[in-house]
DNA sequence: AAGTCGGGGAT
DNA sequence: ATCCCAGACTT
C-alpha cells in the first residue's frame, strides 16, 4: 500500500465519521441480508434521498422473498414508481422467485450464486456480499468510478480502476469504507462542480493538481 | 457495443 | 432545458 493510497483510505474514513449519512435506514445493523438486497435493487440509478422516502414501508410490507412474491404486481409497481425505472417491480419478483426456488428462501452469500438472480449485476452482488456478509471487497459503481478515476487519474473505463479500487479496502471495514467512498462523492466530489475548495484529498488529488497547473499556466 | 428504462431533484 | 442518480437487461 502507497503512501497516496493509505492517505486517500485515511482521509476518507475520518471524514466518513463526520460527515457520513449514518441516518440512511439501509445501514442499520439490524438490516436482513434480503432487506439489504432490496435497498441495493432500489438505489440502482437513484439517488440515496429518493430510496429514503420509499425503503421503510416497502421492506416493512415486503420483508422475505415469499411475501414479495405473494404481492399483487401492480402493488410493487405502485411502491416503485416514484422511483423511476418501474421495471425493477418485475426484478424483484423474479428474484424472490428464484431465491425461494434455488436458495430455500434464503441470500446466498456467494458472488456467483447473487449474479445469477434477475436484477443483480456486478455492483449489487458486490455490495450485498459487502454489507450482509461483511466480505472483503469493493463495488464499483458512478460514485466510486468517479473518485477514484479523478484521484488517480485513472481512465474511468479502464480495467485499472476495478484494480486499483480493490486494493484499497482496508481490513474489517470494507462496508464503512464503501459507505465512504459514496457519500464522498455525493457531496465533496460530485459529478458536476465538484467542492475541490473543502476537499481533504485535494493535496493529492492529481485531477486538482492537474488542474491547478493549468490555471497557474493561464495566469501567467 | 449500444440502446433503453424513468421519476425527481439540482443547476 | 439539461444533467444526474448505490445499474442491469435486452437487442
Amino acid at each position: 500500500m502507497t503512501s497516496t493510497r493509505r492517505v486517500f483510505v485515511e482521509r476518507l474514513l475520518d471524514w466518513y465519521h463526520e460527515n457520513g449519512r449514518h441516518a440512511l435506514p439501509w445501514r442499520e445493523d439490524s438490516r436482513t441480508a434480503f432487506e439489504i438486497l432490496v435497498a441495493e435493487v432500489l438505489l440502482q440509478r437513484t439517488t440515496a434521498s429518493a430510496v429514503e422516502g420509499a425503503y421503510v414501508s416497502f421492506v416493512a410490507r415486503y420483508p422475505t422473498p415469499a411475501c414479495l412474491v405473494a404481492a399483487p404486481s401492480d402493488r410493487l409497481v405502485d411502491a416503485i414508481e416514484p422511483l423511476g425505472l418501474t421495471k425493477r417491480a418485475g426484478h424483484l419478483e423474479r428474484c424472490s422467485a428464484q431465491l425461494w426456488e434455488r436458495y430455500a428462501g434464503r441470500v446466498p452469500a456467494e458472488r456467483t450464486a447473487l449474479l445469477s438472480l434477475h436484477g443483480v449485476g456486478e455492483y449489487t452482488a458486490r455490495s450485498v456480499l459487502i454489507h450482509a456478509f461483511g466480505e472483503h471487497t469493493v463495488a464499483v459503481d458512478t460514485n466510486v468510478r468517479r473518485l477514484v478515476s479523478r484521484f488517480f487519474g485513472i481512465d474511468p473505463h479502464s480495467d485499472a480502476l476495478g484494480e486499483t479500487a480493490d486494493a484499497l479496502a482496508p481490513e474489517g471495514r470494507s462496508g464503512d469504507f464503501l459507505h465512504a467512498m459514496l457519500d464522498f462523492a455525493a457531496s465533496v466530489c460530485r459529478a458536476r462542480e465538484p467542492r475541490c475548495d473543502s476537499c481533504p484529498l485535494r493535496t493529492r488529488c492529481r485531477r486538482f493538481e492537474s488542474g491547478r497547473a493549468s490555471r497557474i499556466e493561464r495566469s501567467q
